[in-house]
DNA sequence: TCATGCATGTAAGAGGTTACATGATTCG
DNA sequence: CGAATCATGTAACCTCTTACATGCATGA
């Protein structure tokens, strides 16, 4: 019946119940708050936009400053919404090269490994100081959204178990 | 100078430093290995060999049973592969629907983040005990390559992560 | 006024998925 | 003999990334 829509609509759609957003604002939005499990580049989100403003699932409202042009959801959007979530979250894509580095450890040039994985435990330890400060601000707010915090909880669960993964390594990997 | 390629034509190189191998043996062999954080599907295999068979970094080898055609990466291919690695991985991709489910949870309608969650849970912990016990037997192997037991690990620290993040979420998540 | 940030969009190409088509071999 | 598995490949399509092009607004 109703539009097909994928994932990346989808979420789009999902941000706009929260009010009109530009197509600016949504790539800022998801950056902020689920940056690293849902990537969105601009080209993305202006084509879907477009698509979705075609079929009547969103309506383009006044072109406000520097041409800024609010999307604001229609019913027919969140109806479209609904029976995507209602299929429920499919399988998702990762691809880490990280881990491919690591599996094909053996191959690489001597030291390669190693330098790598230090690097990447720097990284991570820095991310995680970076989400346990957010969750200390986020977390004193009145009206935040645990579910935003609950994502966030997520980056930092992983985090930490990335760091302790690397350290864990037996001394054979990377030798 | 030397041919351009892509992560996924480089992983098929790694692998082929393993010795000669066919299309359909590349794909089972990254299922097998990093299945979860490497994937693959047959349509690029196919492609990224032929284009790399065409650029001199593996040959063809004679066809034997079933039409099956193995791959022998040539020192060119090697040289190529080192080049790649030593550029180091990248950043990787990561999209999760189940993390948009999260965070878009309080427009869901109500029972389905709960529910999706708690199947999730069930997915994980099941993984989980999938891996463990694949630890148990590989862990017994002689000699068992420490690398591919170091991925596993990376799995099992994940899957356990996750488990115990949906055990801790706050009542509120999905309410 | 000049750099920076806000804001939209197009074009081209690379990468990834799904469906289709074909046939050999093995095992029960 | 029939089903399952091995094995290769093509075509169409969708999705995603990168580079390019344009211009308004703000503040130093």
């Amino acid at each position: 019946m109703s539009a097909d829509i994928n994932a990346t609509a989808a979420s789009l759609l999902g941000f706009l119940h929260d009010g009109p957003m530009t197509g600016w604002d949504l790539v800022a939005r998801a950056e902020q708050t689920i940056g690293p499990f849902w990537s969105l580049t601009k080209s993305q989100v202006y084509r879907e936009l477009a698509y979705m403003a075609d079929h009547g699932l969103v309506t383009p409202g006044v072109t406000g400053r520097r041409d800024a042009k609010p999307y604001t959801i229609t019913d027919a959007g969140r109806a479209t919404f609904a029976e995507w979530a209602a299929r429920g979250p499919g399988e998702g894509t990762i691809r880490l090269p990280l881990l491919l580095f690591v599996t094909l450890g053996r191959h690489l040039q001597p030291g390669l490994l190693r330098s790598v994985l230090s690097e990447q435990r720097a990284q991570q330890a820095e991310l995680l100081k970076h989400y346990l400060g957010l969750r200390q601000v986020l977390g004193e707010l009145e009206d935040m959204d645990p579910h935003v915090l609950a994502t966030l909880e997520y980056g930092i669960t992983v985090a930490r178990a990335t760091v302790r993964w690397i350290d864990r390594l037996p001394p054979e990997v990377g030798a």
